[in-house]
DNA sequence: CAAAATACTGACCGATCGGTCAGGAATGTC
DNA sequence: GACATTCCTGACCGATCGGTCAGTATTTTG
């Protein structure tokens, strides 16, 4: 771990910069594969090709290591999907690019998937709390909060209570990837459109068309 | 175990069935308190007051005791929900009945919500599949299909595809215990409220008013 | 009361877990 | 080539896990 070297050096050295970028991969594979319980430093190791000590050397312990393989895909998440809701001038379009982007992203990077929705719903701290699991769905709903409160402001949305909306929303994108998860056949793109066409129905001021609509029927 | 005991008595016994009912609330609570990992079955017999090998004399294993629990678990809360379904003459209120008992039954019974969900994400079988979360899943899919495609043949519901449909409002639904759990002071009825509003106005025809809106405008 | 079935204990097993440690190989740096 | 630092190994540790087994209470049955 960077935080307690004691290196002469300025900066983390290729090999460290390597191998760090390695067992976060293969801990995230590690977890897809055999699950939050199953991921053993062992089979890390195993799979990067060295010893269960070195992975050790690079990372405090596992807890450490498991960490990191979580910011790390939230970060490819996030650098993905925060353009495309940046692009979206309307609040309405910004929750279209919110489920669609979330959905294409993890579709495309499946591992990345398991892994997280498996370590989210497992990994505890010291205290028993899932301080994983409730940052990554506090900054979630924060960003949907915010698309549902402009959205509101901007009057292109009736008037809800935000945080269970938001929740919904968010809980609904995460179901619709379990649903993939466990059938892989499903269409995920389908799904989102159905999705888009649900929360806008359930959003929109009562203005009988919406733009979904009115994009159909023009 | 029942299915592999020689015994020549024609049923089991009353000390059977007392450890059976004993055993399985201990799981609940053991792994409720402890999580999925963390319920060993030194734990539930150390809440039993009996020994690990006692609770292992009653059942084959590990996994039939969790089993054992999902069930009872499940058994409870569909004993708790139909009555409420089979009351309600309209599809609409269906889904309102189901949203609205599911959420009131989770929150009177806090240690079977946290059990049934840590087990249902984490509990596999030897084949690795999640096969007690899929059967739950497809159960409760089951039902609120049901409920939506007789709202659509009664003209109550708009034309939807169901299953993403019934999937989102599934999810809604766990996603608001899942809230609560985190934040046991938010309002699981205002929530189940706000879902019901959130759902009607998705479901429905486009026929401006609700059943909801006119209940408060009359 | 004795035989038989049931209910249970405590010691033990092999496996695996995360983590430590002493020391050796590889890699730069004068 | 010597020296220091980085990188890594293999042996080992204590703890805990699910599960077995021989033997012993306890209860039921004739």
């Amino acid at each position: 771990m960077r935080s307690k070297r004691r290196s002469k050096m300025p900066g983390p050295s290729f090999i460290e910069q390597a191998r760090h970028r390695q067992l976060i991969a293969c801990a995230i594979t590690s977890v897809a594969e055999e699950g939050y319980a199953g991921a053993s430093l062992a089979s890390v190791a195993r799979r990067a090709g060295i010893s269960k000590a070195a992975v050790l050397y690079h990372f405090r312990n596992k807890d450490a290591l498991v960490e990191m393989a979580v910011n790390e895909i939230l970060r490819e998440l996030s650098e993905f999907i925060v353009p495309r809701l940046l692009a979206e001038p309307e609040a309405r379009g910004r929750l279209r690019a919110f489920i669609q982007s979330q959905l294409l992203f993890l579709e495309q990077h499946r591992a990345h998937l398991l892994a997280v929705s498996y370590i989210l719903v497992n990994h505890r701290n010291r205290r028993g709390e899932f301080h994983l699991r409730t940052k990554a769905e506090n900054d979630a709903l924060a960003a949907i909060t915010t698309i549902l409160e402009d959205g509101q402001a901007r009057g292109e949305f009736r008037s809800f209570s935000v945080r269970p909306m938001a929740a919904t929303i968010l809980q609904a994108v995460n179901g619709a990837l379990s649903q993939w998860v466990a059938d892989p056949s499903l269409s995920l793109s389908d799904y989102a459109t159905e999705l888009v066409t649900t929360f806008d129905l359930a959003t929109r001021k009562d203005t009988r068309t919406s733009t979904i609509r009115k994009a159909k029927t023009s």
